[in-house]
DNA sequence: GATCTGCTATTCATTAATGAATGGAATTAA
DNA sequence: TTAATTCCATTCATTAATGAATAGCAGATC
């Protein structure tokens, strides 16, 4: 069975998007907010629409047959598309009222974001706000999020970027390790100190070894990718540790040590889409993420 | 109300675009073979998900809102995405049968593709054809045809065009007319007879013109602009008139008149949509066309 | 003014679509 | 080998969507 394009059924490559991108029907049904038949019944009205075959499907769910990912690019187009009618709906509707997605690290939403989202609560209360943190390093999809905060510059060309902040690091350690350890002079005697340091991120190392200081893996007696983690790690006296200045400075029972050394900053900006910038609700938290993520770094 | 893009539902934009296009409820009803409470339904559940007003009522039907212009261009995107599924589908279908919407002026629909498309089916029984006969001077709009038979050189930049023959032309008139009132020695004698032209239409007297004479529209005394039955008029013994030689020389009521003039031939070109080409049955009916009007215009 | 035409809006009976529940298959872990 | 997990396919009761019919409105024509 053949139809024209008028007598298709556009929702009916929604669902066919949803089970590409999952590969299941259980999986494209949640996504959805749907059930399991539902999906299996729209596809294959939709391979009956169309005369083909768009599945394989296995134990494990579907995948695509070359004709599926013939057309997948186009059922892409429609949801970029349908994205765009709702941006610009929101737009016009010009509605101070709804849900704001926020993508930042692991790290900024333990310890920079929660005080900037109470605040900007405060402000606007009819604004929700979902914050989405990862430390993946793949950059935004923002089929999911509104605004991402990133400490580095982001690099997409289809993005509005703005330069906030720069965050102060400093080398920390809890009085807890300093009465066992002392304190090292600098940056040499840190070495024959305990260091807390990341596991299989590379980030601290390359800084050392910018700074003239070529170390292993290893040399860190304990280590965590997960920066939120590793702080806490600092703080219960597992060893000295490099943050954000203005967290370390504003806990009790840390204590800033001067090794001699000059950390680099760490950049903060916010990022979005251009068309989803101009959502009236959007644009209102930009603006005080914007204000308010500085003030809190103090 | 506002929904995710995930939760909106694609095929309301399908019957919100019916409806920006016809201008009612009913006429949108009508083109996508659904019942006018429905689109009013789907305009109205559109518009609740999406918290704007995109159309007017009106006593005669609706017109778009400003809101409802800005989501105009996305909505139309979606429907050419949706072609494009709906194209690639078939084109790996493979499949040899199905409809082939032919495009072309109202004379060619009466005097040259019929016999064509005799000859079509009789090869490819399997393929069903429609011709869809105008004389509009707006270029085609490919959502309804497939293929266009053109006396012209088509010039849209995307669209594949083939040049496939030319029609000479020729002065004909009924043998009912030459016994009434003779043959004409020339051109210029010619103006001394009846002479069936066309009302509004400037192709004949742009064509004189050219030859170095000036006449005005009422110069012929018997008019028309359906250039189907401006042929029917001159067979009928009304005057001398200008039509495809192939024609003339074909009809025994007709006689050819030598005027001592050279009418330039008319092109005849076939054009499409590149993505539609590749679909096997417009192929195999593009390349029937290409072999057969040439045959029909001996 | 009366009538016709062409449209939208609403109601109600009918049809279509959906999801909960269940069964079957394949894979993995104990 | 058995049990658990994760998936798809199917059935049946429920819900949602649809279209025929009707009413109302505005504009054009006689």
């Amino acid at each position: 069975m053949e139809l024209k394009v008028s007598h298709l059924d556009w929702s009916l490559v929604q669902s066919f998007l949803a089970v590409a991108e999952t590969g299941s029907l259980s999986g494209a049904a949640a996504a959805l907010g749907q059930s399991q038949p539902t999906l299996g019944r729209h596809i294959k009205t939709l391979e009956d629409q169309l005369s083909v075959t768009l599945f394989q499907r296995h134990p494990k769910g579907l995948s695509l047959t070359d004709t599926g990912n013939s057309i997948l690019p186009a059922a892409i187009a429609m949801r970029a598309a349908m994205t765009q009618i709702a941006n610009t709906a929101e737009i016009d509707a010009g509605d101070l009222s709804g849900t704001v997605r926020i993508a930042c690290s692991v790290f900024a939403a333990h310890h920079v974001l929660p005080v900037v989202l109470a605040k900007i609560r405060e402000h606007e209360p009819a604004i929700s706000l979902v914050l989405q943190p990862s430390d993946d390093s793949e950059n935004l999809t923002f089929r999911d999020a509104d605004i991402a905060v990133r400490m580095y510059r982001p690099k997409q060309l289809d993005l509005i970027t703005r330069h906030i902040a720069e965050i102060e690091m400093g080398v920390f350690a809890a009085h807890s390790y300093i009465q066992r350890k002392g304190r090292p002079e600098n940056l040499q005697g840190m070495f024959d100190h305990d260091v807390v340091g990341y596991d299989t991120s590379p980030l601290m190392i390359d800084a050392m070894k910018s700074m003239g200081h070529t170390i292993a893996p290893d040399a860190f007696v304990v280590r965590t990718d997960n920066q939120s983690a590793y702080w806490e790690l600092v703080r219960a006296g597992c060893g000295i540790g490099f943050t954000q200045a203005h967290l370390g400075r504003a806990d009790p029972h840390i204590e800033e040590l001067d090794i001699g050394i000059d950390i680099p900053s760490l950049p903060v900006w916010l990022t979005t889409h251009d068309t989803v910038r101009r959502i009236p609700r959007v644009a209102r938290v930009w603006d005080l993420l914007a204000r308010e993520i500085p003030r809190a770094l103090q």
